[in-house]
RNA sequence: GGGCCCGUAGCUCAGCAUGGAUAGAGUGUUGGACUUCUAAUCCAAUGGUCGAGGGAUCGAAGCCCUCCGGGCCCA
């Protein structure tokens, strides 16, 4: 807590002050305000001349006199506005030692929302077919940082990343391995998963129009596949993790990690479905139709709304809506967990991945199932995602258990799309994995860092290589990840390849570049700033603001978190470093003259760079010392 | 035909949950600031019928209704 315990103690006095001047209760705010108004302001003069028919701004003198009384340790002096407002101001001298002090201990920004339950993010799940694209990257994003920002609210996070291994896109490269003879060895020696999609998939989906036959073919693989003994899943297996290998490397680059990996071709033998079926009729969330056009089908009951949901059709297979059943509420814990897990080959950079397994393994039984669910999946599976929502809310009960988390997808800029040979007569457009139609995360990522190993050079001539490339390596997650996170999540990205070069304004590489200015002083400075210190002197405008915009942090972090919003960190990261860019400009740290001063600046921009840092990581967003 | 989402400055977006002060940023354009703690920066100018109309309210970008335009999903 930090600017929290002014707004606090704001809102404790102001009660009090209702209570003195006998006023109704009113749910009024407390927010904090821009400067010219002072610190903090409330609505409670407007709320209350509705119930006294009385004007706000007498209300306001009333409680103004009142508070008098009322003014506590943080305050200093309330101002009634002619508009109604109530405003108030800080004694700065405790607010500051307050905020900076908080600031720099190791758990700033923690918040405890979570108790310690355990909640379980799954996000990523893409066909391992191809390599992930910049489409890809945003739902891998959105997750990453919601799994860190409920870590640091002391949730029990477990990320999960599904593996669609024995679906029509995987057949599809295996029609393209086995029937249409591409080697499994990259001719021109590229990535295997952008071999598999650049090529394999994309030439083979480009023949199913002319060679009919083909779609007969894929058919049978697909059935072949979902059969574990068979050739073509063995070869399926093989090709697939070996796909999933390269996204993974993709993933990791951009710092996302996971805990654990599960295969759909598992969930489809383990049983799972057998048993949520049986559940499913048991509970009669599910019935056999015996009239109409579904007859025969198995369904789940529609209102005068919605029609009637067809799971199982009448010769027996499972349609889109059942095959997710299972692994929803496997995630949920409803079901006794059938797997057995052991390490991913390879390892991960910072924390143990594991995988589910049917065979038995040496290693003890996890557990990765959890109180609450949050899946993040593009909107255009709201509809899908809507019914799963609605049977999980059946088994748990509780409303929040199985949360969808919908986004609007990330779409191509029309130039983009030139670029990639497809003129969409000015419009932005979809990507198509199928038609080639997308941009590789790993190409985007190999641009920015050769286009900001050039702009380093540029600025440091005298780096060695490993600066440069630490350097353009963090920019390029920063700026990728940035982009990706930074507005809401219901607004459609069009992504533009020359655009996303840019490395000014509101940006990554701008919120990093603030960073190394902060750490530029604290090095050139060479003492270690002394904490215990008075901090009144830290009064001008640019100080004050960036004060208060530290303070804030904990505010962000529980309203993103919350709203399940991680675009509000991004934000609060763009608008910290601008007010230290604003100070930076106006007030000189060193060579002031004065050691105390000095010292205090410094202690401020140690503060600043502390919590900027711990705001960029949840980010996961890199802050380089120098640029 | 039904459902979900979007519409705020030339362009990209904040602000909307919880109505309140002159609607904010970035980018673009124009001009200015590096012998100074890093100019990936800063300062200034420019730019708005908040898609349209109606309603409730002392007060609406925000809430309610209708419509228009765009996207996605289902049929």
């Amino acid at each position: 807590m930090s600017f929290q315990i002014l707004l606090d103690e704001v809102k404790t006095n102001l009660t009090k002050c209702l209570q003195d001047l006998s006023f109704p209760s009113v749910l009024f705010s407390v927010e904090p305000t821009k400067k010219e108004f002072g610190d903090v302001t409330s609505n409670v003069c407007f709320l209350l001349a509705k119930k006294l028919n009385q004007k706000p701004s007498e209300i306001a003198k009333k409680i103004l006199e009142n508070f008098q009384k009322h003014l506590g340790e943080l305050v200093s002096k309330v101002d009634a506005h002619p508009s109604g407002h109530l405003n108030f101001f800080a004694n700065r001298e405790k607010l500051n030692k307050l905020i900076i002090k908080n600031s720099i201990k190791d758990d700033y920004g923690f918040v405890n929302i979570g108790n310690q339950t355990r909640v379980v993010v799954e996000h990523t799940s893409v066909n391992p077919n191809k390599a992930l694209h910049i489409g890809h990257v945003r739902n891998i994003i959105i997750g990453d940082t919601i799994a860190r920002l409920l870590q640091k609210t002391n949730h029990d996070v477990k990320i999960l990343n599904y593996v669609d291994d024995s679906g029509l896109q995987v057949a599809d490269i295996i029609v393209g391995f086995k029937h249409l003879g591409f080697s499994e060895i990259p001719p021109s020696g590229e990535k295997f998963d952008h071999y598999c999609g650049d090529v394999v998939y994309v030439k083979t989906s480009e023949k199913y129009d002319s060679e009919p036959e083909l779609q007969e073919i894929r058919k049978k693989f697909l059935e072949e596949i979902e059969n574990p003994n068979s050739e073509i899943s063995e070869f399926a297996d093989y090709i697939t993790k070996k796909v999933l290998a390269c996204q993974l490397e993709t993933c990791w680059n951009l710092d996302v990690e996971y805990d654990c990996l599960n295969f759909e071709s598992q969930i489809i033998h383990s049983g799972l479905w057998q048993k949520i079926f049986e559940k499913l009729k048991e509970m009669k969330t599910i019935e056999l139709e015996r009239q109409g056009k579904n007859t025969g089908c198995w369904v789940i009951r529609g209102d005068e709304k919605n029609d009637d949901k067809v799971l199982i059709r009448s010769d027996g297979t499972a349609t889109y809506i059942a095959k997710d059943i299972p692994y929803a509420a496997w995630k949920l814990g409803i079901l006794k967990d059938p797997f057995n897990y052991k390490k991913y080959d390879q390892n991960q950079p910072s924390r143990t991945m594991w995988q589910t397994t049917l065979e038995q393994t040496s290693e003890p039984k996890q557990n990765f199932t959890g109180n609450s669910v949050i899946t993040v999946i593009d909107s255009r599976q709201s509809r899908l995602q809507k019914i799963i929502t609605e049977i999980m809310l059946k088994f748990t009960s509780k409303p929040d258990s199985y949360v969808h988390l919908a986004y609007e997808s990330v779409t191509l800029s029309a130039n983009t799309a030139k670029q990639l040979g497809i003129d969409t007569g000015g419009k932005q457009t979809q990507m198509s994995g199928r038609k080639g139609l997308y941009v590789n995360a790993d190409l985007v990522f190999d641009l920015l860092t050769k286009k900001t190993l050039e702009e380093t050079r540029k600025r440091n001539p005298d780096f060695d290589t490993e600066e440069y490339s630490k350097i353009a390596k963090d920019v390029a997650i920063g700026t990728i990840r940035y982009e990706m996170i930074k507005q809401d999540l219901d607004k459609i990205i069009t992504f533009d390849l020359t655009k996303s070069l840019s490395l000014e304004g509101d940006t990554a590489s701008y919120i990093q570049y603030t960073y190394a200015r902060a750490d530029g002083i604290l090095e050139k400075a060479g003492i270690q700033p002394k904490f215990d210190s008075e901090f009144g002197l830290l009064d001008n405008e640019f100080e004050k603001e960036l004060i208060t915009m530290i303070g804030l942090f904990v505010n962000r972090v529980r309203d993103a978190t919350n709203n399940l919003s991680p675009k509000i960190i991004a934000k609060y990261c763009y608008n910290l470093a601008v007010s230290f860019n604003a100070f930076y400009e106006h007030v000189k740290v060193l060579d002031t003259g004065d050691d105390s001063l000095v010292n205090i600046r410094l202690c401020l921009v140690s503060s600043f760079k502390s919590t900027l840092e711990k705001a960029l990581n949840l980010l996961g967003v890199p802050s380089p010392s120098r640029m």
